[in-house]
Order: C-alpha cells, then sequence, then structure tokens
RNA sequence: GUGGGUAUAGCUCAGCUGGUUAGAGCGCCAGGUUGUGGCCCUGGAGGUCGCCGGUUCGAAUCCGGUUACUCACCCCA
C-alpha cells in the first residue's frame, strides 16, 4: 500500500495541472523582470542552524516543525522550511552585496514543515518569495509589497487584502513589550493556556490569538504606534505615504504579527477570501538584522512570500485564471505495416519544424484514431491510405469544417506550412 | 500534537433497518459504418467494497482497532 501511496501531505502534480503550474510560472518570471529581480536558486537544505539562529529557537516551526536529518558525514542538515534565511546565507556566501545595491532576488522552489496537512497547508509546498538586500529604503518595503500584487492582478485574482502593520525595532519593541506584559499580568486567569505559556517568552503573539476570553482582554491592550522610536515611526509613516501615493487598497491592523524572530518594522500579510482557514496567500515584511545574526554586516532588507498552492486554490475559486489546452497540429492516420512507416516518417518530419504530430501506437480502428484526433483536439488529420499512398500522396482533414484535400508527399514543406499556419 | 467527517469500478457517487451473481453516470475498449471524428444505439473489460479482527447461519452494511484522505484547532505561505 505505501508503495503507491505518496507521503502524507505531499502532491502529484501531472497533465491536468501541471500546465497551470506552468502559466503561474510564467508570469512570475514576467512580473520579476519587470520589477528587476534576478532569480536565485539555493538548496532545498541546509544546516539546520541557519534556521535555528535565523527563524528563532522559540519559534513552533524550529521547534516542532522541520524535517532535520543526520547525513553520513554526522552533519545535522534540515530540510528548507523557508526560504529567507538561505537567501541571506547565499548573500553572504557569494558576497553579492560586493556590487550595487540594493540587491533584489526571488526565488521559487518547495519548502517543508512537518505539520498536519489541510486545505491550502502540505508538507511540501512551493513559495515564490523575494528578498532585496542593503537598502531601508520605505520605497522597497512597498515594492516587496507591489510585486506579489501585481502578480496576482496579472493571474486575474480578485478579492484579496492588504494588511499592514509596523512592530518596531530592538530599539522601540522592548518597552511596548514591557507594556503588553504589564497590561496582560492582571488578567492572567482569562487567558488561555497557550497564551498564558506565551506572556514571557513572546508577549506580541497574544495579540493575534482567536480565543474569545483572550480576545475581551485584547480589546483593552496597548497598542504599538504609541512606543514606536522616531526613526520606526518615520519609517512606518513613509511607507503608508507611498501605499496611499501608488493608490494601493491597504488595511491597518495593529494586531498583526509574525511568526518569525527576524522581522523589524513593517509586517504584512495578503488574504484571499477565497480560501477557507489558511487564507494568507502571501506574507512578508522587514528584517534589518537578519544579514548581522547570521554573520554579515549590518544589513537591512525586506522580503515577501507568496504560497503557491494557495494561490492556484485561490484562483481556482475564482475560475478565472485558466491554462488552454495544448492541441496536437495534425493526428497521422494509418493502417499499420507500409503505411506506419511513411506516417512515422512524415511525423519525424514535421516534429524536427516544432510541430506536434500524434499517432497510434495501439494498431486501433480508423474509427478509433479519428475519434483519438478528436478527443486531442487536434486541427488537422492527415491519412496514410493505401490508395493516396500509391500516388505518393496523403489526405489532409481539417476537423474544424470537415474539408479534405490530397496533399503530395514530395512537399513536405507545403504540409508543415499548411499546418503552422492553421492558427494555433 | 488535539478534535470532527469520509473510505464501494479510472472519476463522481448509489447501495434503505445485514440476505443470493455489488450497481449507475461519465471515462476506457470494441461493434453498428471491412478508409473518416463529434450525435445516437449495442456490447465488453474493469472492484481483495481501505486494511485487520469481532458479532452472525450470512457483513459493503453492525462493533472494535488500524491506516489513509479530508476539514478544523495550534501555527503558518
Amino acid at each position: 500500500m505505501t508503495l503507491t501511496t505518496r507521503p502524507r501531505g505531499t502532491n502529484d502534480v501531472g497533465p491536468g495541472d501541471i500546465e497551470l503550474w506552468h502559466k503561474l510560472e510564467e508570469k512570475i518570471r514576467q512580473v520579476c523582470a519587470a520589477y528587476g529581480y534576478s532569480e536565485l536558486r539555493t538548496p532545498m537544505f541546509e544546516h539546520t542552524e541557519l534556521f535555528q539562529r535565523g527563524i528563532g529557537e522559540a519559534t513552533d516551526i524550529v521547534e516542532k516543525e522541520m524535517y532535520t536529518f543526520v547525513d553520513r558525514g554526522e552533519r545535522s542538515l534540515t530540510l528548507r522550511p523557508e526560504g529567507t534565511a538561505p537567501a541571506v546565507r547565499a548573500y553572504l556566501e557569494n558576497n553579492l552585496g560586493a556590487g550595487a545595491l540594493p540587491v533584489k532576488l526571488y526565488y521559487y522552489g518547495p519548502m517543508f514543515r512537518y505539520e498536519r496537512p489541510q486545505a491550502g497547508r502540505y508538507r511540501q509546498f512551493t513559495q515564490f518569495g523575494l528578498e532585496v538586500l542593503g537598502s531601508s529604503d520605505p520605497l522597497l518595503d512597498v515594492e516587496a509589497i507591489l510585486l506579489p500584487l501585481e502578480l496576482y492582478k496579472a493571474c486575474g485574482l480578485s478579492g484579496f487584502q492588504v494588511e499592514i502593520n509596523s512592530i518596531g525595532c530592538p530599539k522601540c519593541r522592548p518597552s511596548y513589550r514591557q507594556e503588553l506584559v504589564e497590561y496582560f499580568e492582571p488578567h492572567v486567569d482569562r487567558l488561555c493556556s497557550s497564551c498564558r505559556s506565551r506572556l514571557h517568552r513572546n508577549p506580541l503573539r497574544l495579540l493575534d490569538c482567536k480565543v474569545e476570553s483572550c480576545q475581551e482582554v485584547l480589546a483593552g491592550a496597548p497598542q504599538i504606534g504609541r512606543h514606536l522610536c522616531p526613526e520606526c515611526s518615520a519609517h512606518f509613516a513613509q511607507v503608508l505615504a507611498y501605499l496611499d501615493a501608488l493608490g494601493v487598497d491597504y488595511k491597518l491592523n495593529h494586531r498583526l504579527v509574525r511568526g518569525f524572530d527576524y522581522y523589524t518594522k513593517t509586517v504584512f500579510e495578503v488574504t484571499s477570501a477565497e480560501l477557507g482557514a489558511q487564507n494568507a496567500i502571501g506574507a512578508g515584511g522587514r528584517y534589518d538584522g537578519l544579514v548581522e545574526e547570521l554573520g554579515g554586516k549590518p544589513t537591512p532588507a525586506v522580503g515577501f512570500a507568496v504560497g503557491v498552492e494557495r494561490l492556484l486554490l485561490a484562483l481556482q475559486g475564482q475560475d478565472k485564471f485558466q491554462a488552454e489546452p495544448a492541441a496536437p497540429h495534425v493526428y497521422l492516420v494509418h493502417f499499420g505495416g507500409e503505411s506506419k512507416l511513411r506516417a512515422a516518417q512524415v511525423a519525424y518530419f514535421l516534429r524536427g519544424q516544432g510541430l506536434w504530430a500524434e499517432l497510434d501506437y495501439l494498431e486501433r480502428s480508423i474509427k478509433a484514431q479519428m475519434k483519438a484526433a478528436n478527443r486531442l483536439g487536434s486541427r488537422y488529420v492527415a491519412i496514410f491510405g493505401e490508395e493516396e499512398l500509391g500516388r505518393n500522396s496523403i489526405v489532409l482533414r481539417n476537423m474544424r469544417d470537415g474539408q479534405e484535400q490530397e496533399i503530395n508527399l514530395q512537399d513536405l514543406e507545403q504540409l508543415a506550412k499548411i499546418l503552422g499556419e492553421c492558427g494555433k
């Protein structure tokens, strides 16, 4: 049974679905090109410490969701659960910051997290993400939001919402943190168990708790706005000003916090109304401290990641993003023997011209071959009949209107021309 | 890790309170048209009823366990 069953939380993408993936990947490349981002491909696994340091020891991902293994050289390796830490690692290892700044990178590929699968959540999933390193310009925070929005729009997606917040920096967050703890402590008995355990470890996370009793306490919780230092405050104001100037629709959400430790200042999330509980189709933020944390010199940076399966699910819900099925230019109907031999020769020639020529490999009846051609949506059928082959020609039938003409095989170029012009 | 739902043909699903050879639609193959698709008609192939055990004269059906899928919680893209 396990031989024919894929591992939990993984997916096969084959004929019927893969076309949509290809189309989306094409859109991603187009949008990234327009914004001047180049692709960075990093390994599927990294040293475990990279994620422990990068994402943070106390995060759920590091504590219980990583696919970690020891290789034959006794190294602890981990299948990447996200793309930012590897991107920063590659940035440092390849000294990408040596040239002109900022460095604009994007990545696309599978990520791995050991979680219980559900709608829009898989153990192996695909993320498209971007990272800009080397500038603290608020306009780049905005670009990091704009680019994915551009992608959503290019796919025809509507009904998504942008939420944004600033969670400050190491200078101003401690005082907010302190005030939060002081606010919550008297209400400890009304908090849910997980909030109680997080109160001192990571009080910011209480802000997005969905438990009802916690919600009541949350209503009166202090907001970070007043605690932001002048720098963070000005930065955030600039981000919002750019968003306004560019006509981007967003919603301020002072409860928005993120699950990774490396975020500073701006954080954002895009949700889709098409999805169920896992409705975030993209999220990101600024991470000015990560490069230094991983051993580089202080380097501001901002990034964004899109869940590709979720985006596809959302698009599927709106029925707008469809790949037109590919169809053969011609289906070569043969009668076996000599006729099949001639069909194979012609198919070889046509394929060499970049034309899709299909034929029967199961010695099926003419009727069955015609049906097959029809089902594949073939524009033309070429019939390699005895009579015509005697004259070194074939019958070419247009499957749209049923018109037939005899074509001499002496002039294959002409056949290729007719097929090529049939308006793919 | 926790909770709910589901598991019958390639796909979507029927199968009522346990009762003979387990069904339908679609798909697939063939024939009706021995050299011509779509529509129609006829026939055919294809199922250890997820798996293991129990109750029973008898289990796809009831019970227990198990695995997988699925939705939700936690968290996240």
